[in-house]
DNA sequence: AATGAATGAGGGTTCATTCAT
DNA sequence: AATGAATGAACCCTCATTCAT
């Protein structure tokens, strides 16, 4: 079962196509992926973008008017296209939980979350070089990451803990944990993106430690 | 308690000494580091670090060939010194485990290599954004992570398994909550250097969480 | 009273007609005039001039070749056609010099020019600019200025002489005179073409010093 | 009679040593200003400039930040030192006037000025070309003509007028008729810098229809 | 005829690196 | 050892021009 739909090639492909760019700009865009996941945003020319994308150089230049444009047409559908959206579609998703145990649930949105990152691995590595140096790139971080629903999470929260299946403490330390879990597997496929791990195994794994802990 | 001594900066230190370097040339390697952290590798120029450091553009070059050089300067005594000196340390300290509960060892343990991350932050900075992207880096880092000491760690584990204080997981299991449990401290801390916390508190919390579970 | 119709705007535009271009065609070569004479040649584009124009960049190489062709379009009427044209309409309007006092005649003469100057600032701004730096315009200009009819002027020059209303010095030396108390009152209007004088003042007054001199 | 020194070449030079700049440097604003005023600044690439000057394309810009670095650095010197300093040696040099008559003062006054324009044509046709188009340069022209003296040599008209050797116009008038008088023998110069004049028989020659105008 | 996306040579500029002083 | 002016390859970007639609 999965509570919401994050799969985010189709979300991304969906973001290109609203845009309503050409082919030949889809394969710059998709060059610059490519490239700024690998090398680096500082260490890719535009020249070898439009190489790899079998273009000129000045159509590079054509759709996206410079070098951080290209960075802001790639990182955007991310920022403020997709996180939103896959956070409403959550929020909208979680309407109903009347059903699963809390195990089930962590699972679940754990499961969500990794493939989120999985499928757009490229994205997020970039995201993380460029918010680490990037003042723009970091606001513009900061100011979607503070839209997040997070008050539907914690209602739910809320729930599971009056059920009895949640323990009574404090939302964001709660949900730290549960960051965390995840962090242990995805981090070391921002390092290594070639790397494949069994999402659903890592998941399940993850949750059934998150709850039970490390006492036998 | 603290089982190792961690205190990278003197380590730091030491290790620049030993290289029997001069003042001038301190000052260089220290501007690097600032710079590097706070814009990326690929983002400061010589002339930048030079102009920190209070020196000439040649003397940049005098002692460290070029900006590579620069880059390995300041991370080789994190990756080729100070990841072993303080796995070693570690190793030889939890020789004799007989004392403390595992939650007082998960604190202390956890506390040691948050604190070392804090104090070398903007070192693991450069070396996160570096290790991403640049494949000398990259190996070196696997070698030396492949040198860790981990057979100590795991006995460790298997003491406190056998008394009855540890789940009885395979050792990658367990080594992954802890981790997972830190990186939700301390990936906040890499995007965002000039947080700080309180690593006393922050792993006292991580460690309970992770021996409880979110099990009521 | 005037000897000579220049109203360049008119003659402009009849060249304009004569040449058969499409509206289309008009509003890229007036485009190009205003953007050539504010900016300058060089640093106005083509996708520029297109934009003002509204057409798209195509159409600007549809009836002129390149860029300098646009140049060619804009100056030519001024250089080929229109100084002629004015030129030998005075040569015909003076043929019956027999009414006015010499005073009145340079009076209308300058009047005339400076008209003719102002009237066609920008294409003039343009000439000045390019004049300066581009051998063909410098060239054409060479080519149309040794045409220029001056033996009808000296005959009428000769003609007040003889009168006793100018002074016996030669040629040269006299239009150089009327030149410069032009160019008095343009050269400032070349640099702010913004500006408005009165013409027929700054004319009577032009004529009057030049024949008067500064002797009390 | 010489009432000023003019001999801007020397001040140029003076001003260039000011600046203390290698011989290098002085190669390329030489080189800078030989290629400005032949083809147009925007017409001359930094690269034609490294050529002639002799250097690599770096070092143009080592001293220069840019190429309208080099714009400045050609031009200010005429700007903001050259007719100021030349201004006031005008101002100082005019405090005794009580000998020549007013042709001969005349004279000397226009060939000064001309000759020094003649001295700076590269300069000046620079300026020209470039005050047209380039706000900035127009700006600035515009400040330090506001800052000319033109008291002192109000007074000096006065004094000549009272002295009956002058008509009794406005000072701008005046001011007017001589300048054109000079533009008639220099405009020419603007277009075609490689052409020569007697500015000793121009001086005298402009002078005298000045004062005796058109008039038999 | 009109369009405008695509082209790529060429321009301005940066910056790691060198070397004479 | 230290300096910093000089270097030039390589970068980002522009824009005159073309051509398939």
């Amino acid at each position: 079962m999965r509570y919401v739909n994050n799969n985010i090639s189709s979300l991304f492909v969906e973001s290109l196509n609203e845009l309503n760019i050409s082919e030949r700009q889809k394969s710059v865009l998709q060059a610059s992926l490519t490239l700024f996941s690998e090398q680096g945003f500082e260490n890719t020319s535009t020249t070898e973008i439009a190489q790899l994308a079998g273009v000129a150089v000045g159509t590079v230049y054509q759709q996206f008017n410079n070098k951080e444009g290209l960075l802001q047409a790639v990182l955007e559908p991310v920022i403020t296209e997709v996180i939103p959206k896959v956070a409403s579609e959550f929020a909208n998703g979680i309407q109903a939980p009347q059903g699963p145990h809390f195990t089930e649930f962590l699972q679940n949105i754990m499961q969500d979350r990794m493939q989120f990152v999985i499928d757009n691995l490229p994205q997020i590595r970039i995201l993380v070089r460029e918010t680490m140096v990037n003042q723009k790139i970091r606001n513009q971080m900061k100011m979607e990451l503070a839209k997040l629903p997070f008050a539907k999470l914690k209602e739910l929260f809320v729930y599971y803990q009056e059920q009895g299946q949640l323990v009574d403490w404090e939302f964001s330390r709660i949900l730290r944990a549960i960051i965390g879990a995840m962090c242990s597997y995805l981090v070391p496929l921002i390092f290594e993106p070639n790397k494949t791990i069994d999402v659903a195994k890592a998941s399940q794994d993850a949750a059934e430690t998150l709850i039970k802990g490390l006492k036998p």
